[in-house]
DNA sequence: GTTTTAAGTATCATAATATGATACGGCGTC
DNA sequence: GACGCCGTATCATATTATGATACTTAAAAC
């Protein structure tokens, strides 16, 4: 019996939304192996967000949850480890070049990706319309990367964006590829958000759209995450059967319709994907025709 | 003053400027404002590139140059953050998806590339070529942000690229808009690396191409990173007269040339550059300016 | 199939390290 | 002109990280 969806790697979710309990900290997860000052450390790299771009001291004492003086040490290391860029006039701290640079290094280690973007620079070039690579992170999908064409709004056209997998047609795309249960499952518990008064919140719905996708072998979604605005996806399936990804396409409501992108669209997306299906390969070391387990 | 990286055994590229003297560790920059284990954990990350997809604990020890007890702490913390996968069979670690969501939170918190963007989005469409976005950072130039349109190598394709900047287009457009004096001194002192044989290492021939630049107000290169590619970059000016960042195009060797590119390229991309110029507001960075205060 | 070697994991006593309260100085505000 | 805020610097304390060692598992060698 399958708790929750707990796919291939060991993806720890995301950030440990702790409360700050203050207590004398024999805290929950003080194993020997956790060095605390790394995570804090950690908290102040994500304290900068979509909506917190520059922050002083006090504010990312105060985001963070750490007191001034453990703020002031660690903001100082980031600082001088080339981490944080810090405006000598409003003293305000910054997100560094360095964190573009991880971003490079990440490419080079996902498999995928490397498969991936010839293909869909191609198809972003055949279509004429923003082509996305979408993976599947925990019960998020992640926007890894991105090919505009058209001038959208600036979220869609930048990389690392992370949404509810239920919410976009990415996620369901990918979700349509897991056994049935597990299915079920993700779609009764995984979380969802509000983004437009499109943005569907009834779980029974969300059920259509996904066993459309199982039956279609893609998924469209109309105005979840921003008003008029349709995504297309379709899966690239592992050796395995089960996708962790998808190419994803988002076209303007007002100059397409949904039998028009089947139309036009969908042929070369899902050719796409599909050429990119096979090269997705896990490493077994060598040779022996080794079937799955089980 | 680092010219080539040793090209035998792969050692930390980026090691943070630190003595090895294991002794007693009453070291240099050691004041109770600098947080060694948050550092540590930093070098760990900065382990992972470009040739370093996927690392062993031990892998990880050797590459951070710490011991294998501290690598298996901030390595653990690491994974419990959610910054490293780690896979269950091979126990090998792995930048996470954690990773491109910083850089999320970096383009939000660059005030120059939401209003590039879409500019550079009209470009790459009306060009039907490579369209980057290059930013100035210490000696080197990063690629903020990329619109391939044809395939290319996938070094090219994927954002986060840190290059000696006198070896780019970009970096030569933008160093070109420098007073006269610190011109010099950058294109005496900076870095060069060889990537091909086209590559030039000859710092009269990069001033004779700089100086080409602060006269036509646009700089190219030719097969500096990779054979019978040609790089165009024009300046994005702030209110100082200074460039921090660039617009740059590559365009293959076989297909076009240099008079071409002045006629069919370079009028969109100087207006493209022109357009972005005066939104551009300055600001400096900490860190790593070896070059000499005035 | 058995032995050897290597790599990852867990444990623990030690002191070195991070801690956070406090005090100082500069800057914009009231 | 005085106050209050925010960033910076200092310091004694014990909490925290340390790294040597021992255990476990997996792969390589025989």
């Amino acid at each position: 019996m399958i708790h929750n969806a707990k796919p291939g790697l060991s993806v720890n979710p995301f950030p440990p939304p702790r409360a700050q309990t203050q207590g004398t900290s024999m805290d929950s997860k003080q194993n020997t192996l956790y060095v605390a000052s790394l995570a804090k450390g950690l908290r102040l790299l994500r304290a900068f967000d979509e909506g917190n771009t520059e922050l002083s001291l006090g504010e990312l004492a105060q985001r963070s949850g750490l007191d001034k003086s453990a703020t002031q040490r660690l903001a100082n290391t980031l600082h001088m480890e080339g981490m944080l860029d810090k405006d000598p006039d409003t003293r305000r701290f910054r997100p560094s070049h360095a964190w573009l640079q991880l971003a490079y290094a990440y490419y080079w280690s996902d498999p995928l990706v490397g498969q991936a973007i010839p293909k869909l620079i191609d198809l972003a070039q055949e279509l004429g319309e923003t082509v996305n690579l979408a993976e599947m992170s925990g019960d998020h999908i992640v926007y890894v990367s991105r090919l505009p064409c058209k001038r959208t709004y600036f979220a869609a056209t930048i990389i690392g964006r992370r949404l509810p997998a239920l919410s976009t047609s990415a996620g369901r795309a990918i979700l349509s590829t897991y056994p049935e249960q597990e299915r079920n499952a993700a779609i009764d518990n995984w979380p969802i958000k509000v983004f437009t008064p499109g943005t569907t919140t009834d779980r029974a719905e969300i059920r259509r759209s996904v066993e459309e996708a199982v039956h279609d072998g893609f998924a469209i979604s109309t105005g979840q995450m921003i008003l008029n605005e349709i995504g297309v996806a379709s899966p690239i399936i592992g050796h395995d059967g089960r996708a962790h990804a998808a190419v994803q396409c988002s076209v303007s409501a007002h100059t397409w319709s949904r039998e028009k992108i089947e139309q036009h669209i969908l042929p070369a997306l899902q050719d796409t994907a599909n050429a990119i299906s096979p090269s997705f390969q896990p490493y077994r070391s060598g040779g022996l025709g080794a079937s799955d387990p089980a």
